[in-house]
RNA sequence: GGGCGGUUAGCUCAGUUGGUUUAGAGUACUACGUUGACAUCGUAGAGGUCAGUGGUUCGAGUCCACUACCGCCCA
């Protein structure tokens, strides 16, 4: 011991109970104050670790679920930042797109007019007033004005966000806020696009589409999602063109509305029923088309009548037997949903549209003319059950009653009505072509758990179109390109006018193109803007360049890419991390990150995953207000990476009473009085010898991003080894004047011991750790939080190699509490045999009915000759513990295990 | 229909490469206890055919095969 007394505090000076609401603000605002989120910007590569958050959508709900997958990186983060890396920890937000422009239109009820002018300083309310319309009437506004609401909605939507965000405790470097929408993004994504398409990856085309009639724009692959749904069989008879038109078969298709645009008929190649027709053509009825008959194995014998129309298009496999069979294009359906005008003629039968009985043909599709998709079909069923509109029959085309099935139909995830495939003019990225290379890209990324690989190469080998990036929408980044015009005004495809680059971020709308006056455009052998944006997803796959200022004036490209993690949900592995490999593959020829750490879903209580319009999520403000960000940090700390886990409300409480037992063993442990000392007797050598293997087991499953285990870890001997047994074994010792070297050996270690669990729970619980370390250890120490303090460094065996920066100093060295100073015990085995032994008494004492707090005359405990090695050096603490004057340990065999049991007399 | 995960105590979940008596924790339940940090507490008790079947092995919750059920993703 020394002469030096520990530095102590008054109990009394401490609260009685945790304050979390008020230090939930106050300890945001001294990180802030002392900065220990903002990274340091001349680090080298190699003492950087990057992380690439996902930019949440503002505009869309705030849920548990953030809280769930924004916590887990947090962990990751401050844990790194305890081991010396220089981590880069920066958030966006991903606000463009359809969300936004849909909360815009129903928060002020407007809607864009491309047609009007810009009008500066807009007001809607003002606007309303003026047109004498009530704020319930939608208003027609410029497509300026409507992006400004938007970016007036976002704006507000993302302070909510980060009020979360910060009242959660993520270490999130906030200068280095960006969102997706920004100058510099929106620079970054159009360098992309110039970027892909002088690389030819990226094309425009005329193509069938999938397009969503309602939102009136193309969507992705990503995008889209099968629904099941109610249909009905239509039996429907065509003939077969011959000499006499006396034969026919029965098609049956789930969408008669399509008729006019039937464009083929099928079977399978083995089908016996139909085998003879290949070849030949057939009429349809109503408008008596002449298409052709045709094989095609795609064809299930089964479903339906086995043999089916093909129209343009009715769905992908429409689309396929299209281009295939290289089958005329008869398109019905405009882009919002109706039936397009048509004319049917009687002249060439190789054109389009061509009919034998035009007369009738057009009478009938009149009533269709200008019709929702679902009005035409009834109309349709109506046409089919007239005997006059059978080609070559006296009886009705329609040859049942519909028959209801099940059936899968594709949807836009955001849309209410089914997919159509449009031919319309969109921009791609080649990717069709690259499935081996992005497969291999996949396989170079540490996935955790390593079977989330398995969702991206899946979704990678199924890919069935190119990347369709142009949207028919607003609020998004421009493309930068615009068309030349030839002598007619009408666009020159193939010929485009590229941005320059110095011109970046550019709207084309609004700039004329290098080489051509504003007056030009919309002239005759002028210009035209590219009016479409780019898909959200060209963008937010971009963060990593984006965070690294790819191709800016402080090109960061150098120290922080490749970055080293992604952490993300895996419901977006097919879009997110898929676009980001792509991207990155594209234009660097590397991996976007080095690591990904999948993180699962929160399911209801029934195990249904969670989401808005089942209407069962939980709004997380009042939770945070209710138990405290620690404590709802533990219940998302719980879950490994890539389970989903049940919502249980019971878990923030759990983690509200780690919470105070934190708190008090604190309190107990820095209010203890008395001089500074080695660390000697062998309880307290034992307990530290086991402390050790708790840090070695929870740093190396924190190696592996298993924060939840090293929590359960840390966890378990906090309090079953710490506060139930150390705690009151070492109790009367520490008080115990007449022993001054154990007194404050003993000190020293609880304190020891709160220094190092203080510092492995900081990462889950930021709050709580650092206002204990603000009570004695941040003087003492002189580290001003314990989120600058370094995780506790053990040897960590020779199996397993820890990542840490290069150049690391283990600034472990230099502290009073580290493991290297202190020495084995003489029994490594005397901590858990005091446990074992005063286990055994407290069941007596229970058994007998008598308080554990009852003074013992004599105690007897049996065990055997290694029972009694491992105990006798502990044996006073023990006996003060369990409040006996005297125990007596007596020799009885054992099958060879540790255990005790005790009798009382 | 395909891929991936899961199924362990009433509930929520651990169980690391197969090997420590009787498979763990928390919670809920029961009993006792306010002991000088802590009642947002402590101590103890009860509670499980590890979904099922078959196999490999000296030994299987753990490995293999099949089946059932649940979930997610994709067709």
């Amino acid at each position: 011991m020394t002469n030096k007394k520990v530095k102590s505090i008054n109990s009394d000076s401490i609260s009685k109970r945790f304050d979390f609401a008020e230090k939930d603000v106050s300890f945001r605002n001294k990180w802030n104050d002392l900065g220990i989120h903002n990274y340091d910007r001349s680090s080298p590569r190699e003492k950087n670790y990057v992380i690439d958050s996902p930019p949440p959508t503002a505009s869309g709900e705030l849920h548990q679920g953030h809280i769930f997958s924004y916590t887990h990186q947090d962990l990751i983060a401050r844990y790194k930042r305890m081991n010396f890396w220089n981590v880069v920890y920066p958030m966006g937000w991903d606000d463009n797109g359809l969300p936004t422009e849909r909360r815009v239109q129903n928060y002020f009820n407007v809607r864009t007019n491309p047609n009007i002018k810009y009008v500066e300083n807009f007001d809607v309310q003002e606007e309303k007033k003026r047109l004498n319309l009530k704020s319930k009437n939608q208003l027609e506004i410029s497509r300026g004005n409507f992006i400004e609401l938007c970016h007036k909605v976002t704006e507000e939507d993302e302070k909510a966000f980060k009020n979360l965000f910060e009242r959660l405790g993520l270490s999130i470097d906030w200068e280095e806020e960006y969102s997706t929408i920004d100058n510099k993004s929106r620079r970054i994504s159009q360098r992309s696009f110039l970027d892909l398409y002088n690389k030819g990856h990226i094309y425009n085309h005329e193509l069938p589409t999938m397009w969503d009639v309602d939102f009136q724009t193309a969507v992705a692959q990503a995008e889209v999602e099968d629904r099941n749904k109610q249909g009905a069989f239509h039996d429907i008879e065509f003939s077969v063109l011959s000499d006499d038109n006396s034969e026919s078969f029965v098609i049956s298709t789930t969408r008669p509305e399509l008729l006019p645009a039937c464009v083929g008929v099928t079977a399978h190649p083995d089908d016996s029923r139909y085998k003879h027709l290949f070849g030949k053509h057939a009429i349809t009825p109503c408008f008596f088309s002449k298409v052709p008959i045709f094989a095609s194995d795609k064809v299930d014998p089964e479903k339906g009548t086995g043999i089916l129309m093909v129209c343009t298009f009715g769905d992908q496999v429409d689309v396929e037997w299209w281009r295939e069979q290289k089958l005329m294009l008869k398109q019905i359906i405009d882009q919002s949903g109706r039936v397009m005008k048509i004319d049917f003629h009687g002249s060439d039968d190789l054109q389009e549209w061509f009919s034998f009985n035009p007369k009738v043909a057009n009478l009938n599709y009149e009533k269709i003319i200008g019709k929702k998709i679902y009005q035409a079909k009834s109309l349709l069923v109506d046409m089919l059950k007239d005997p006059k509109n059978s080609f070559g029959s006296n009886l009705p085309p329609l040859k049942s009653d519909p028959r209801i099935v099940d059936h899968t139909v594709r949807y836009y995830e955001k849309g209410d009505n089914p997919i159509e495939y449009l031919t319309s003019r969109q921009w791609f990225v080649k990717i069709m072509d690259k499935k081996d290379q992005l497969l291999n890209q996949g396989s170079k990324v540490n996935w955790f758990p390593d079977f989330m690989e398995k969702r991206y190469s899946n979704w990678t080998d199924g890919l069935a179109h190119d990347w369709a990036i142009s949207r028919q929408r607003y609020f998004g980044v421009p493309i930068p390109i615009w068309y030349r015009l030839d002598k007619n005004g009408d666009r020159i495809f193939g010929n485009y006018i590229l941005a320059d680059e110095s011109m970046l971020p550019v709207d084309p709308v609004e700039k004329n193109p290098p080489g051509f006056e504003e007056s030009q455009r919309g002239k005759p052998n002028g210009f035209d803007a590219e009016k479409d944006v780019l898909d959200t997803w060209f963008t937010s796959s971009i963060t990593p360049q984006i965070v690294a200022n790819w191709g800016e004036k402080n090109d960061r490209m150098d120290l922080l890419y490749p970055m080293d993690l992604r952490p993300q949900a895996h419901e977006i592995i097919r879009t997110w991390a898929f676009y980001t490999i792509v991207k990155s593959m594209l234009h660097q020829n590397n991996i976007p990150w080095k690591n990904a750490a999948i993180s699962g879903f929160i399911l209801d209580p029934d195990r249904k995953k969670m989401s808005k319009s089942k209407g069962n999520v939980v709004t997380p403000i009042p939770l945070l207000e209710q138990h405290g960000s620690d404590a709802v940090r533990y219940w998302a700390s719980n879950a490994r990476l890539g389970m989903d886990m049940a919502y249980d409300e019971s878990m923030f409480k759990i983690g509200g009473k780690l919470v105070t037992k934190l708190f008090n063993a604190a309190k107990f442990v820095l209010s203890q009085e008395g001089f500074e000392g080695e660390i000697s007797n062998e309880l307290d050598l034992a307990f530290v010898y086991e402390l050790k293997e708790v840090v070695r087991k929870s740093t190396i499953a924190f190696e592996k991003y298993d924060f939840a285990i090293a929590l359960q870890i840390i966890e378990d001997f906090f309090w079953r080894g710490f506060t139930d047994n150390y705690l009151e074994l070492v109790k009367t010792r520490i008080r115990d004047d007449s022993d001054a070297i154990g007194q404050s050996s003993g000190l020293s270690t609880l304190r020891f011991g709160l220094n190092v669990f203080l510092r492995l729970f900081a990462p889950f619980l930021p709050t709580i750790t650092d206002e204990i370390w603000s009570w004695v250890f941040a003087e003492e120490l002189d580290l001003k939080s314990i989120h600058i303090a370094p995780w506790p460094i053990v040897d960590l065996g020779s199996d397993f190699q820890m990542n840490l920066p290069d150049e690391f100093v283990d600034l472990n060295k230099d502290l009073k509490y580290d493991f290297c100073r202190i020495s084995d015990p003489r029994n490594i085995y005397s901590f858990s045999a005091a446990c074992a032994a005063i286990s055994s008494i407290r069941k007596s004492k229970n058994s007998l009915g008598i308080g554990l707090g009852a003074q013992l005359e004599n105690v007897k405990i049996f065990t055997d000759e290694k029972g009694m090695s491992e105990l006798e050096l502990v044996l006073k603490d023990v006996s003060s513990a369990a409040r006996t004057e005297n125990i007596e340990m007596v020799f009885t065999e054992n099958d060879g295990d540790l255990k005790y049991e005790s009798e009382i007399r």
